[in-house]
DNA sequence: AAGTATTACA
């Protein structure tokens, strides 16, 4: 008995394969998806390894997809091929979820030895190890780059740039760098917020100059991390300075660089400009209102600490360590033990 | 068949 499912055939101009993949990406639901995966099973085709491993990568990449979905499927298959493998350890790589299981996939792909890792492999891989800070390991992956010649791809060349910045390891950083042919946006962008991460904060500023310089434009991405960097100078002036070149290159005011400017504003000592950022900002998350939040403490503002908490939470986001560490280092400054002890407890 | 960079911590 054929399933729920039925498949008509592609419409014209379109390979089974595009149909298969368009089918996948189109299912509402889990049991869709399953429904589908069973279908493949019952009735193995040709067709059938292509279609299990979109299934595969589906469930592993998928926002709406499941892990261990993912593993179910990945655990069927005798030989994964070097995609399977790929799709595995890109989807384990969570950064809300830090694991060192890309890293195992990563060894038992290469301990079987029946597909080989190839430049997607090992950017996926020394993403997770920037994530968990597996610096002896991204160290050997670093290695079999060079052996395996994968090294030219220019996504592995910034996996192993960001690689060493997450891990602080700056001089590493900076000699990969030096040695990438082509230095874009991103592979700039990524090298200036290592300086920015270590402190390095002239160093950080210079390349931003000059990027400037050989033509290339900076965007957000790159602007948060110089702005991180004049906060970490206590630099006002230049930090004022770069707020004005964003505004005057129409660089995209986001989340993420409203967060930066808050931050800056609030360690130079400007807390009503951080506050008139923050209140310009359409969409808050938990790291801007902890931003917020810590500046006001910073600066002994406390009532201003907690009623933007109160008001964080009524907004129903979600405070973490560093929204706590904010309020309750207002109420610190104040000597509101009690107050203090409220929030901690959570009856605020 | 697919991909790279972003921030907050008294």
């Amino acid at each position: 008995m054929l399933p729920k499912i039925s498949f008509k055939l592609p419409p014209a101009k379109q390979t089974v394969e595009e149909y298969i993949a368009s089918l996948i990406q189109k299912c509402p639901n889990l049991r869709t998806l399953h429904q589908i995966h069973g279908h493949f099973l019952k009735y193995p085709s040709p067709i059938s390894h292509y279609a299990l491993t979109k299934i595969l990568s589906f469930s592993a990449l998928s926002s709406s997809g499941n892990l261990r979905h993912a593993r179910k499927v990945f655990d069927q298959f005798p030989q994964p091929n070097v995609f399977c493998w790929n799709s595995m350890i890109r989807g384990f790589s969570l950064v809300q979820h830090p694991s060192k299981e890309p890293i195992i996939l990563y060894k038992e792909m290469l301990r079987r030895g029946f597909a080989y890792p190839n430049s997607y492999t090992l950017a996926f891989v020394l993403k997770a190890c920037s994530i968990v800070l597996a610096f002896w390991e991204g160290m050997q992956i670093h290695s079999h780059a060079y052996k395996h010649g994968l090294d030219s791809s220019m996504f592995v060349q910034n996996a192993l740039l960001n690689f060493y910045a997450k891990c602080e390891e700056i001089d590493y950083a900076r000699s990969v760098f030096d040695e990438i042919p082509d230095r874009n946006l991103v592979v700039r962008s990524t090298m200036i917020s290592g300086y920015a991460r270590v402190g390095l904060v002239n160093e950080a500023l210079e390349l931003f100059r000059e990027m400037q310089e050989v033509g290339i434009e900076p965007d957000e991405v790159t602007m948060v991390s110089v702005i991180s960097a004049c906060a970490k100078a206590g630099a006002l002036d230049l930090g004022r300075w770069v707020h004005a070149f964003i505004e005057r290159k129409k660089i995209k005011f986001d989340l993420e660089l409203g967060t930066a400017l808050i931050d800056m504003y609030a360690k130079c000592g400007q807390i009503e400009r951080a506050r008139n950022v923050f209140n310009e900002m359409e969409e808050k998350d938990t790291k801007a209102w902890s931003s917020m939040i810590v500046g006001f403490a910073i600066h002994g503002l406390v009532d201003d600490a907690l009623e933007h908490f109160s008001r964080m939470l009524e907004s129903k986001v979600k405070p973490n360590h560093v929204t706590f560490i904010g309020v309750l280092s207002a109420c610190a400054h104040s000597g509101l033990v009690n107050d203090g002890r409220r929030f901690w407890s959570g009856h605020a």
